[in-house]
DNA sequence: AGACGGTGGTGACACGTGTCAGTTACGTGT
DNA sequence: ACACGTAACTGACACGTGTCACCACCGTCT
């Protein structure tokens, strides 16, 4: 066991021929014994001799050819996102994860860093995953959908803002959030409203369906005292939010809506340090409900988010598997409700 | 294309031989064409051809039974960590994606959630990677980087605060980021010491080494002026951090390194919530070197931490990989050095 | 004595691919 | 006229596994 510790690299990897080899039997006695293959009785003292012998070799089964003979796999492919998730998504994402193995399925994250939109596809059909649960930004054209259903694929399933043809989409309506946040906003009599969109590029995405919200909200706030929505672009550094609170007098805003707390408290911080006094002249409110919000003087007001939970999304992804053929649905949820605290 | 979007699911997935038959040449030939072999001359008529019928059937090489026939991959798994990460930490491994994919390897996250060190290390060695890069905590054991290595993998490689009998270690050395915290502590005159220990299982791996890495700071001081070092275990909600503020006045502290920035955070908006003074009573100091910790007042003193770039990691794994019989490295690095801002 | 049924196990094929060794067809040199 | 080289392609095997159909053996019943 402690001897030849370093030139194992040349020792071939053992195969189930070697264990039934070893054990003295066929090498269909050892595949049943080690599936459990309850249609065929093997003797107790047969298989004993086979797991003693694949123990003893160090015997793992190979998966490739497991699932090649078997024409199938239970594989869930996760397009990871290459855009900086949140703590929000990346908690989410391990709920996910984790009901899905409850389920037994083998969950694979797979970058598709570099590559275009139906390059990713090919690549993920490469591997044959049964379903594919892209999360977030979408990566996933019509095009790339077909490639991965001709390739095998029961389930392919979008959660995202909006929906591609050919798959089962989660529409999560990032509109919610921003006319959530706004009905709060207008609510406490506030009426020009400055809405920061993110510089960053991949957040648009989740940015854009925001501020359309806000809009909409606004819109649709009655004619009684017409309000004003005011997009305004910021990076996620200091010296771009010490721009935006530099020139904000000038602005002729009384709130601001700030895509998420990350992005609020950045620009609370810079509001503040300005001489800008928060809520006085100027609520803030951001979105996600993230613990820091609270720890912020004052208080941020927040967007809380309803997602699904993760064992919603891998019951769903096993109800399509199952049956690949049924409807192709279409659920809207993301409720979302403000929560007010003292920044507003 | 249009027609016929619903029961694909019955359709077969397209082959090479189905390729082959289209074309009206033999597989052997789709081979040759579809990757390019240069040792084997095709003419050009031929391979329009071949290409067309795969572009028209919509042809995708199945992955797993490429990998069984050349006897390996060039996949590295990534095992992911079921503990909460933090922001330093995923912006890490999504460098390391990025420089792996860069040198052709295949990226795959593999969670394995609640399964045993060997268990997973199993599970891991199903799928036959040609090397295993284990971030952060371990979940390897010696035997599981046995069994890794029996299965094929070339590479093993851990990068964590401890090393892993028969793995490559790139070892970091948490005790640094303690030391360096501690230094500047005494440097600024404080003599007695509190040290946040998170109560979240997980976190010991790091936090455990960082405590120790005090105390040795401490020790070395000098006995001019002996100094005292207090842990004090606290969880990442609100009323943990409370209850242990309210606790304060009795410690007989003047200064407390908590463990990283998202933790000195909460409990310093706890010590000024329970009105201690920050950093004339009590000197806080985090890590990680966080955004946030710009954004507070007191401006958040912190220790950065030099991490390797992805491309160092992913050039040591197919240095490893091409070599794997080359000597087990041990590299320490890690290099922290404290940053006083205004909060000590 | 021969048919019968159950126990315990095996031989052989298929999955989809890459690649080596051959095999045509054809022009060329002596 | 015949060997020879070469361009262009193909037949067949191997990779490691799961599973179906079949087989040998042995005790029992009529």
């Amino acid at each position: 066991m402690s001897q030849t510790p370093k030139h194992s690299a040349d020792a071939p990897v053992p195969t189930s021929t070697d264990v039934a080899r070893l054990a003295g039997v066929s090498r269909a006695t050892v595949s049943y014994v080690l599936n459990d293959t309850s249609a065929v009785r093997i003797s107790e003292p047969t298989r004993r001799r086979v797991r003693e012998a694949a123990e003893e070799l160090g015997y793992v089964p190979h998966a490739a050819a497991r699932s090649l003979r078997a024409g199938h796999s239970r594989m869930v492919l996760l397009p990871t996102a290459h855009v900086p998730v949140g703590p929000l998504y990346s908690r989410f994402l391990n709920e996910v994860q984790w009901a899905l193995r409850a389920l037994d399925y083998t969950v694979v994250q797979y970058g598709s860093l570099g590559l275009g939109a139906d390059e990713a596809a090919r690549a993920w059909a490469e591997l044959r995953p049964v379903a594919v649960l892209s999360l977030g930004e979408i990566g996933l054209t019509p095009h790339g959908v077909r490639v991965l259903k001709r390739s095998g694929a029961k389930a392919v399933i979008t959660l995202g803002p909006q929906r591609v043809e050919g798959a089962h989409a989660l529409v999560m309506d990032q509109r919610a959030v921003g006319s959530a946040a706004a009905a709060h906003l207008l609510e406490r009599g506030r009426r020009a409203i400055g809405v920061v969109v993110p510089a960053e590029p991949g957040l648009d995405l989740f940015s854009r369906p925001r501020l359309a919200g806000v809009r909409k909200a606004v819109s649709e706030g009655g004619a009684d005292q017409p309000a004003r929505v005011e997009p305004l672009t910021m990076a996620y550094d200091e010296e771009s939010a010490a721009r935006l609170a530099a020139a904000w007098r000038g602005l002729g805003l009384d709130a601001v809506y700030a895509y998420n707390d990350e992005y609020a408290q950045l620009l609370m911080r810079a509001l503040q340090d300005a001489g800008v006094d928060v809520p006085g002249e100027c609520a803030v409110v951001g979105a996600d409900d993230l613990l820091l919000g609270k720890l912020l003087r004052p208080r941020l007001s927040t967007v809380h988010i309803e997602l699904p939970t993760g064992r919603e999304i891998a019951e769903l992804v096993d109800r399509v598997v199952r049956d690949p053929d049924g409807d192709v649905e279409r659920h809207d949820l993301m409720a979302a409700h403000a929560i007010g605290r003292e920044s507003s």
